[in-house]
DNA sequence: GATGAATGAGATTTCATTCAT
DNA sequence: TATGAATGAAATCTCATTCAT
């Protein structure tokens, strides 16, 4: 008798993010994810109760792992600015990197999927950033806006450009990615 | 004899955009959107030739009617800064009042619905905001970067900000409406 | 105030016939018929009760005019095989020219369309063909068999020789029909 | 596991052939097969695509059957007239014992769905019988027409021969088989 | 646990017929 | 009478889920 097997739950999430930017969420069965993993539709039913647990599980999964990677090497003790610079670049490149799992989550955020306790803690997950923006206006090196805003501003923005560049497929360079930082940082500095 | 009727095509369109805030586009069936309108089934297949048609139909009636509302009232004479702040407001102000056109176009962008014609056609109706954006490079308003970049990093901003207020259920009020645009403008001004 | 037009009828009857070689009696619709005769699906309801009351109406007409047809220059007077002839070769002739409406009557014998009256009805209009069989037989021209017999096989292979030379796009030369009418009375013949 | 059941194949075509006798191709639906064939409406899609390429499948498993049937026990070595006589009973038994196909095999011919490869199909399958007709010309004991006439009034004659004993209920007793062969033998011997 | 056939509720679509003009 | 939009019942087909192996 064999246990559940952990490989299988990353070849079903894998399939459902392949399928996400092909079909989107909407279009995307649970035969064609079955399908896409190469395993059985009832093997589905062994790993997830049913579809909607299936894309929350996915959902959560990605939420966490985007943040984690989010605060990757951030050191709360060096000055604020290039702090904040390295994080929205692990944001920008964590987007890029993983443009299926960002559009998943995009998709899955306005859909009847996600219940609300999903996406509450998901909410939860952005808080360090929210500290951050708190700690730059303590430095007074930040706009005094409602933070709300000035994350909607910053996430919002990273956002459209990440797929203008992933549609666009224009390649990243260090120059690029610089003068796109310095757009959001003229945008809210003090 | 009874002619296609033009208040009906209106509230099939009506009962759609109210739908997808409520049900989101997958959740959303033809019988919805039947009885929502308070016409038959079939009758929806008199005025759209399946579901596709209906979804790509709105899509392309919603991103011309936002076109159109965003250059409202914008005389190229004037200059460079106060047009595109009116532009810029108006945008603003469509999506804020028309919040459930702005969901329906979001959630259609990446569904299976929306064909490929459907989409290049929208993406024609930016060309006036490309236009506006060299006319503030060519004045040296603007920073000279490449036009796709600015385009998605003004309208992004815009869009996450529109949800957080609309979501946050939060008045704007002018001075609020100006702090925003200030955010935008510092971010692109040369 | 208009009265019913007598071209309309023949209109929806060709259209119908246009139809029934194209589609089959299964996939024609009002709407299909409609639109072949060029006037209203309504219009077709002012005519006919249904599509049931149509299909009878004209099933009951081609059945009609193929039996007036038949015997068309018959002269019980002359003797028998040559009048034989000429009423076999009249068969042959009104099937091949009027092929639609040939294929028209075959697809209706098995149909749920036809009602048993109108079924019946056919039946009686084939008596004459009967008669003759049996004045032939009284005269010992023709095999002593039940006429039931000798008329199904007479029939039945006139129709798929027709049909053989319709769909092969073969033309029907003097020679060709006679040899074609020996295979008939070499078989029957006493 | 679960393995597609033939006996399940055999149950939807014994359906279509019970229901094609009684309600025609075209009255009988999707539904109507599977309350017959005793499994759910949705199993139907396990086994068949859609229904046109459930009828055509049928189609061909009828048209290739009775086509073996047909060269049942015939020897190619004892002489013509047997050979030829003990095929043609072969086909009117199979006929009149499988009725249901023969209908369904009618009904099909001229419906919208049989699709073109289909017929190329069927027409293929009748080559033996073209065969055998050239070598009884060879042998100078069938008429020297074109094979194409004998084979459709040999098999038109005998269609309608199935349907009118069928229909009258007449039972088929050796010497009424005989008769009727020899109509056919008369109308084609040289 | 793994499989994929089986299920049936429900979605989309069709179409004979009606009805307002 | 003529029109063709409107209707809704019924047809086809889909798909999340279950179940037998």
């Amino acid at each position: 008798m064999k246990l559940k097997d952990d490989k299988k739950y990353a070849r079903i999430f894998g399939a459902v993010l392949k399928l996400v930017t092909k079909k989107g969420l909407a279009g995307m069965t649970m035969g064609d994810i079955s399908k896409e993993a190469g395993i059985a539709t009832g093997t589905l039913y062994v790993y997830f109760d049913n579809k909607d647990a299936l894309i929350n599980a996915l959902f959560a999964a990605c939420r966490e792992n985007s943040v984690m990677v989010s605060f990757r090497g951030y050191d709360a003790q060096q000055p604020f600015k290039p702090g904040f610079r390295s994080i929205w670049m692990n944001i920008l490149r964590y987007r890029l990197h993983n443009f299926e799992e960002f559009i998943f989550q995009e998709q899955c955020y306005h859909s009847p999927y996600i219940t609300a306790a999903t996406r509450e803690k998901a909410r939860q997950l952005a808080e360090p950033l929210y500290a951050l923006i708190a700690r730059g206006q303590k430095e007074q090196l930040i706009k005094n806006l409602e933070p709300d805003i000035l994350v909607a501003f910053i996430i919002g923005a990273m956002n459209e450009l990440v797929k203008q560049i992933h549609y666009t497929g224009s390649t990243l360079t260090k120059t690029r990615m610089n003068t796109t930082f310095d757009l959001c940082w003229d945008a809210i500095k003090a």
